[in-house]
RNA sequence: GCCCGGAUGGCGAAACUGGUAGACGCAAGGGACUUAAAAUCCCUCGCCCGUUUUGGGUGUGCCGGUUCAAAUCCGGCUCCGGGCACCA
């Protein structure tokens, strides 16, 4: 057969088309597999990364649709965000319209790679039907207790009125506009995530098998579970006095109960209660004052990189165990989110505490020995045994910590905590391309949802976008409505969702049949039957935010009663970067390759097959131009060896006995082949090693001349390689076999059994030699064959041990 | 700084639970076919030494260990990639 994929190609894409051959069905009772890639952002064009990730995913789809699983396989579009907005600005298209008409080209781009998805189930992030469910979603999470409004500081540019995610802040200037970014505090609205932090990082477990470890080892470290002792520092008699008494006490949080002895002083953050009283109240000194404001004013990423700094703020606490007082700073380490905003400091055993220690001439107090001597000119932060501790002298570290925080927790004054370092989500975004907030500021009902007969809140599409304020916001009549409680004239909110607050409950839409699609979210019995997926396939680049925002939703929608399962992602497959010259592929670096192109030149198969053999899946792939013409040169070979086998429908009898050792060994290797290809699914997914299976099949074949054998091989490794190179596969298909070799195909144990079997014969564990022997041989005439062959090594030796390894080897270990 | 991951020919990579290192492919060199080119086919291909041939030594980032046997296991380094980054 002349291999002419333009054509193949077009017809078996079109035949898939018209016969939609790969939609899932609604016997649930069905054995299933769902199969994901992660849905793309429609930025126009499809890239080399898409086609490293829809390749593998559509790959293992095919896989498994063969072996007769209802296999759902679907694509929909994460379509609002902002490179919709910033096309707006700059070219003055409707975001819109920019968005669906790249959604239109990009589905024509990926179904010329001949991907498995499912018509039907596709959909759009930005579709407002989507929108009218996840508004719901929202409001019961609201109504739950879940999402809650709270003002923070953020980053603000002045002249596009608008708040910046920190990666549009580039050294400390607006990414667009190069104006210096200040920090705000504003208000906005934050899912509790924080209340499934113990959950999220307890289900880790059930992911060990299934996940790549580097992703749950991510995810557990930004959850940062710490136990530790919580206690009040109370203020001196003086301290309070100062302080009007307005304050009694303030909280610190240790994971170092055992260096509790050791405190000569405390820190508190810069946005601390106290730290504010005493600056409004004009307590400390101009000079302290306008350096605590500078402290403010940096913001956390700066501060992060900022020298330790501080204020002392004439003010002291008592120790709770010593009775001392401790005197108290302001420090520009502290942060104010985390354990109460305030520290107990440690400078002999605490790194940073030390350098301020220092830096200000703190005294440096030792209360914990260990092998490290400790001398003063650093921190020692090993555990170690106590000492200068009072009654708790001469405790180890860990079972101080025990004992102290017992007693803290008897005398009533302190107590065991658990903090983590995940803070909640905030997903208020001051932009228009994106789904409304459905929430209602009334001046009577305060903030109230709005109905959900009156859902979705859509976007108005008489907008103007020039990248200043929030469009909602400024449009002339949007935003002004009627309270759904008192029907008093009141303001939408003009701000709209995190676009991951889309990404995080997409895959369970797909579960359910569209027909349901205005009705619910998603139908809880499809769910059920569908959920979790049993492969994710995506970027490394989503390892936190996507995934561990998609495991809340999943916890938090079965709590609501959408879904029994805890988890989405049953399995996960991080892809590597599709590198050129050695960096990612990028239109600023100009080292792009065009699928399109390659498609056009090479056809689908061969962009698939270069993509999946250069490099397992999870590694970095090299585009390499002469690989690609090795993989086209692959499928002429294939296509042109075709005429080897002949027509027939099913698969051939042979009598394994009866052929030349040439043909029992071509055999072997397809078998081989077939084998494997059940292997590689079982998580690894290392195409490039079924694919060099099938080409020493094929190469095995070429060595014999029994057309049985030719078409035994045809039916199997056609069968094989389906999910890698599919149009090839069933056209060759249809000629020979008329398409029934693309379903199971039962392995023949026979071809794996052999009469004669090589071993190789070492000395001292370096191989002399080898020797063919009877597969039934006996230990004692092995070694003795294996001996003889290597003779001439022996003399003047003595052996004295000798192994034998059953189809494997002979070893003589010798004097 | 802390936490992960990785290192095998000129290149991408194989090697099941420790058991013949380099499968498969790319590149390169040689040859066949051709008026020529393309395409295709055949041969060689880790490094070093030797040779007419058979051959020998060495080799999986480095150093050491365990073992009859180590790319694989253990200890200590080096380099590269990624994540987190003052979380008390």
């Amino acid at each position: 057969m002349h291999y002419s994929p333009v054509e193949v190609e077009k017809k078996w894409q079109a035949h898939w088309d018209e016969t939609n051959a790969f939609e899932p069905n609604s016997d649930f009772s069905q054995k299933k597999k769902y199969i994901l890639s992660m849905f793309p952002y429609p930025s126009g064009r499809i890239h080399m990364g898409h086609v490293r990730n829809y390749t593998i995913g559509d790959a293992i789809a095919r896989h498994y649709r063969k072996l007769g699983f209802n296999v759902l396989h679907p694509i929909g579009w994460d379509s609002f965000g902002m490179p919709a907005e910033n096309a707006a600005i700059k070219h003055g298209i409707h975001p819109k319209k920019w968005t669906y008409e790249n959604i239109d080209y990009m589905r024509k781009e990926l179904s010329s790679l001949g991907l498995s998805f499912s018509k039907t189930r596709e959909f759009a992030a930005s579709d407002a039907l989507y929108t009218k469910h996840e508004q719901r979603i929202f409001i019961e999470m609201f109504e739950k207790g879940l999402v809650y409004q709270k003002s923070a500081t953020l980053n603000w540019c002045n002249t596009c009125q608008t708040v910046l995610a920190n990666e549009q802040v580039e050294e400390g200037c607006c990414w667009r506009c190069d104006n210096p970014v200040e920090q705000r505090l504003l208000p906005g609205y934050y899912l509790k995530i924080t209340h499934y932090a113990q959950e999220l990082l307890d289900d880790c477990e059930k992911l060990r098998e299934g996940w790549p470890s580097q992703v749950l080892t991510m995810q557990e470290n930004w959850i940062g579970r710490s136990e530790g002792l919580e206690f009040f520092f109370t203020l001196s008699d003086a301290s309070k006095a100062k302080l009007d008494n307005q304050f009694e006490s303030y909280k610190v949080f240790t994971t170092r109960p055992d260096t509790i002895f050791g405190v000569s002083y405390s820190a508190l953050a810069p946005e601390h209660p106290i730290v504010n009283y005493l600056m409004t109240h004009k307590l400390l000194s101009e000079d302290k004052i306008a350096q605590i404001k500078k402290m403010q004013s940096v913001g956390a990423r700066d501060r992060a990189q900022a020298p330790k700094e501080g204020v002392s703020l004439d003010i002291q606490v008592i120790h709770p165990l010593t009775g001392k007082e401790v005197p108290v700073w302001v420090a520009n380490f502290v942060l104010i989110e985390y354990g109460g905003g305030a520290v107990m400091a440690v400078p002999a055993h605490d790194e940073r505490d030390f350098e301020f220690a220092q830096k200000y001439h703190l005294p440096i107090l030792q209360s914990i020995e260990n092998s490290i001597v400790f001398d003063g000119s650093c921190a020692t932060t090993e555990y170690g045994t106590l000492v200068n501790s009072g009654e708790f002298s001469g405790l180890d570290s860990k079972s101080a910590q025990k004992k102290i925080i017992a007693h803290f927790e008897a005398q009533q004054i302190g107590t065991k905590v658990i903090n983590y370092k995940l803070r909640d989500w905030g997903i208020s975004r001051q932009r228009y391309w994106g789904a409304p907030i459905p929430m209602i500021h009334c001046p009577q009902c305060g903030l109230v949802p709005e109905k959900i007969e009156n859902l979705p809140v859509a976007l108005p599409d008489d907008v103007e976008i020039k990248g200043e304020g929030n469009p909602l916001d400024k449009h002339p009549t949007w935003k002004f409505t009627k309270c759904p409680v008192c029907n008093a004239d009141a303001i939408r909110e003009t701000d709209t969702m995190d676009t991951f607050f889309q990404s995080s409950w997409y895959f369970l839409r797909y579960t359910t049949d569209p027909s349901f699609w205005n009705d619910v979210p998603f139908d809880k019995q499809s769910a059920n039957y569908w959920m979790n997926v049993d492969q994710y396939v995506g970027g490394i680049e989503h390892a936190i935010l996507h995934l561990l925002y998609s495991r809340f939703f999943t916890k938090v929608l079965r709590d609501l009663g959408y879904v029994n399962c805890d988890e989405p992602f049953a399995n996960l497959l991080t892809q590597g970067m599709v590198l050129k010259d050695g960096s990612k592929m990028s239109k600023s670096k100009g080292n792009t390759v065009d699928p399109d192109a390659i498609i056009k030149e090479y056809g689908a198969d061969t962009a698939r097959l270069f993509i999946l053999f250069a490099a397992p899946p999870q590694k970095e792939l090299e585009w390499n131009d002469s690989a690609v013409e090795g993989a086209f040169r692959f499928l002429k070979k294939l296509a042109l060896k075709s005429e080897n086998a002949f027509v027939c429908k099913e698969i051939p009898t042979i009598n394994h006995d009866d052929l030349s050792k040439e043909s029992k060994y071509a055999r072997k290797k397809v078998y081989e082949a077939l084998k494997k290809s059940h292997d590689i699914y079982d998580g690894n997914y290392t195409f490039n090693t079924l694919i060099a299976a099938c080409m020493e099949a094929l190469n095995a074949l070429g060595e014999q001349d029994n057309k049985v054998v030719w078409t035994e091989g045809y039916f199997i490794l056609l069968n094989v390689l389906e999910p890698i190179i599919p149009h090839i596969c069933w056209e060759m298909s249809e000629t020979l076999f008329g398409l029934i070799n693309l379903s199971t195909i039962e392995i023949k144990e026979e071809v794996f059994v052999e009469d004669t079997m090589i071993l190789a014969v070492t000395i001292n564990g370096k191989k002399r030699a080898e020797v063919e022997v009877s597969a039934t041989i006996s230990k004692e005439e092995a070694l003795l064959v294996g001996k003889q062959s290597v003779s001439k090594w022996l003399e003047g030796f003595s052996i004295v041990k000798e192994i034998y390894v059953a189809n494997k080897l002979i070893n003589l270990v010798v004097k």
